[in-house]
DNA sequence: ACCTGAACACCGTTCAAGT
DNA sequence: ACCTGAACACCGTTCAAGT
């Protein structure tokens, strides 16, 4: 097999090119963290020791290096969605569950942007992804929580994550980053659940 | 009165400088409600016909243009705070208001991301403006709701106008940007209500 | 008093040239 | 196959020079 024994050098580029997107990812995440979603590229290149060209081979849309960034995150979220289902009451469970994602996104500042940015439907491979990741998992806790008449049925998955994200760049933005949106989310969360005091009487 | 009659000269001045003013307040509205409250300064003062110097002349910071742009929309938002106070119940006041709150705020792109950038106090003489004219009244309307037992006493005026705010931003960024919140804007109204079944019993 | 526009520093993005 | 960095187009902001 010459493709085998022929080839160190590719090897060796090759991992100088997983070098540099690690590098990449790691100023990325303290960029992001510092200045959020908008930190500049030109200066994440930079911190990382490789050209702008480099950049953009790995990551050409900015959205791709923040989705690598919080890739994890999102994927364990995703998981202690499931778990929160199997183990208690539906409306313990999506409250909880908003707490950890409000807590998350609190934390992560370049999420809170791209999330912000999402649309009604996917719009790139990008977006594709963290909504086939978060979304199917978001859906199935609120889904639960609407059947069992515990929150109403007028909002979607979709409203949801972008309020409680909405609130967190509110807090965000006010300034206040490091603690969690608090009383904030607690209105959101009540106005979630479904009350019967408004039924129309005629 | 010699500074009277030898300044014809300074009046048309002046009125150059007005008619300047003008056409820049004129063409940012216009720009912000297409691109944004980032919208470009540089390509404001180029549709208005100006140098980028009579721009900053006029409006040295970003916000001050915005602030003039949306001044009298504040106003009159300020103003029918104490109309709606005065002519119903405190609730059904604040949540009318809230809903034409967000529904200006909706219509003007750039106040969104004026109004979101707030801090806990005010940074800046632009800032201390708009606070001193919507402040006062939407705090008599949340106060009042609060002090008859309507609405839950652990949020300040600030926190539910922020969180109106970032539902009116959700919504936009979400590339909806022709209709109103709607139900997201429910969700909140309704969690900013007081309800009595959390009592614990202890 | 007011306006202009060149000048500076910065960024996003692309692409020819290198290894 | 991958990397570099110059090149281009754009913007925010300032300031000397004009009227």
């Amino acid at each position: 097999m010459p493709s085998e024994t022929n080839t160190p050098s590719r090897r060796a580029r090759r991992s100088d090119a997983r070098l540099n997107r690690e590098r990449l990812v790691a100023v990325a995440r303290d960029a992001f963290t510092e200045h959020g979603q908008n930190a500049s590229l030109i200066d994440i290149a930079r911190r990382a020791g490789v050209g702008s060209g480099t950049l953009y081979r790995h990551f050409p849309t900015r959205a791709g290096l923040l989705v690598e960034v919080y890739k994890r995150g999102i994927q364990a979220l995703a998981e202690l969605a499931e778990r929160l289902r199997e183990k208690g009451p539906p409306l313990e469970a999506l409250t909880t569950w908003l707490e950890a994602f409000d807590e998350y996104t609190t934390t992560s500042r370049g999420l809170k942007g791209l999330l912000a940015t999402v649309d009604d439907e996917p719009c790139d491979d990008v977006d594709a992804w963290w909504r086939a990741t978060l979304l199917p998992a978001a859906t199935r806790l609120v889904e639960d929580a609407q059947r069992c008449g515990a929150v109403r049925r007028d909002v979607t998955t979709l409203q949801v994550l972008r309020l409680v994200n909405a609130v967190a760049l509110a807090h965000e933005q006010a300034g206040l980053d490091d603690q969690r949106a608090g009383p904030l989310l607690d209105v959101v969360v009540d106005g979630l659940r479904h009350t019967d005091e408004d039924g129309d009487p005629t």
